[in-house]
DNA sequence: CGTTACGTTGAAAGCTTTCAAGCATCGTGG
DNA sequence: CCACGATGCTTGAAAGCTTTCAACGTAACG
């Protein structure tokens, strides 16, 4: 946790999906960082059942959340890029209720969770910031729960891989190669409430239909709008957003 | 939209799982209520696709939330009670993209949404709810998406119905008399992701168990904790929260 | 070169949906 | 007052989607 590069330099706010700052929100959020965390793939940022000190803004990398029943079995309930928040949930109740972990190696930005009274205190534009991303998160859950309960396998795997697509370009990760998702096919099937073994018969009915190409754990969308269209879903709201 | 209680004497502030207001945060509340808003069972609050101007407070009576694919496959995404946020998402994006619907008559508390500024910039306090409420509304969704993707008929309905129960409790919505849910089988069913016809026979066997028992569009739950063990779930934390 | 993680396949078993039909209640119009 | 349509709850059987079981191939790694 070293590093401290000055959010006024952040890379991630040069892209235009995000809202622009201030001169005094931009000093605030420079004080309330209090470093980087830099993970690699597999470790944990966040622990189900733990309550954590900080809050976190992806700054490079992905990573996912997810919770477990007591039995092992494993839902993952959204998926991290640059510039989402991760953490607020431990602000409602001590313990967290689900997990995050990194899925390439991951570059974190690092808050301190009792500063929150004086960011809503003094800077109420960056405290609706804040339940505008937590509102946002939820329209999220909403459109994956839809999908879980009413649409069938095909349909869900080419909502997820269309929504991620999407969601990936808006902050510019693929940077100047072609988008890979780093994700395995179990992956896809905890997330999409599927075995394995069905998802991957799923995912090759996808690939066949050359919507998607599927490489060592990683997934190349090839039509987006195949995709969207073969899920029915017309993507998610484009709006200018913050980025704390 | 006539009547408008003080709400400083709003019955749902007797109640113990809502913290205290400061005078001056009743104040401010009063004066962002516009009003009250009766609506019959059936009646929609919020429409997928609109905007609206005005956020919700619950005062009495049930509603859920929803939202349907194109080809009118419908999801419920959570149930509101007294005490619960409407409206919020709308805030993200012009259109809401999801429904309100009453479940049984509803009274409803109503906001003038372009007051928000005035709240995060005056009462950082209340700035903060928000946020907490919408993290909390996250929270329950994230169980629910759990629950969809990785848990069977009959478990998840013994979820369902438990936390439904918990959260009626806690606010006190049986009055005196006993807890009756007011929903049919279809809406269990578009809950839960499943059929009517396969949810009928899970209703069934959670009956047999003498865990809850089915009146006519209505469920008593008869053993709470029962239907908690089968699920494997623990319940939903319990903290003082925020009543707008 | 053995081990592990990931992806792939085929077949059987099982859970859930769809299809069909029937019963009961309730409000409405004739 | 009664027929009738609409809504909600039940049931049985067949069809279909998904899981489980089992095996195998490959690539990466120590």
């Amino acid at each position: 946790m070293l590093r401290k590069v000055p959010c006024a330099q952040c890379p991630l706010r040069a892209i235009s999906s995000f809202r622009s700052f201030s001169v005094d929100e931009l000093d605030f959020v420079q004080s309330f960082k209090v470093g980087e965390m830099v993970l690699e793939a597999g470790a944990r940022l966040l622990n189900q059942g733990e309550s954590s000190a900080h809050l976190y803004t992806i700054l490079s990398g992905w990573a996912f959340r997810h919770k477990t029943l007591p039995d092992g079995r494993r839902q993952i309930l959204n998926y991290l890029i640059p510039g989402d928040l991760a953490g607020l949930q431990g602000t409602i109740a001590g313990e967290l209720q689900h997990s995050v972990e990194a899925l390439s190696p991951l570059v974190v930005c690092v808050f301190q969770r009792d500063q929150l009274d004086d960011l809503f205190r003094n800077h109420p534009g960056l405290g609706f910031d804040l339940t505008w991303l937590s509102a946002r998160e939820e329209r999220m859950l909403d459109d994956h729960l839809l999908s879980v309960g009413r649409r069938s396998a095909i349909e869900r795997a080419a909502y997820l891989l269309a929504f991620i697509h999407q969601r990936a370009l808006s902050v510019g990760v693929p940077g100047k190669g072609r988008l890979m998702i780093p994700i395995t096919q179990q992956h896809v099937a905890d997330t999409l409430g599927l075995s394995v073994v069905h998802t991957n018969k799923t995912l090759k009915k996808l690939a066949q239909q050359r919507l998607i190409v599927w490489h060592d754990r990683a997934c190349e969308v090839i039509d987006y709008k195949g995709l969207a269209h073969l899920a029915g879903w017309s993507g998610e709201p484009e709006a200018p957003r913050p980025l704390i």
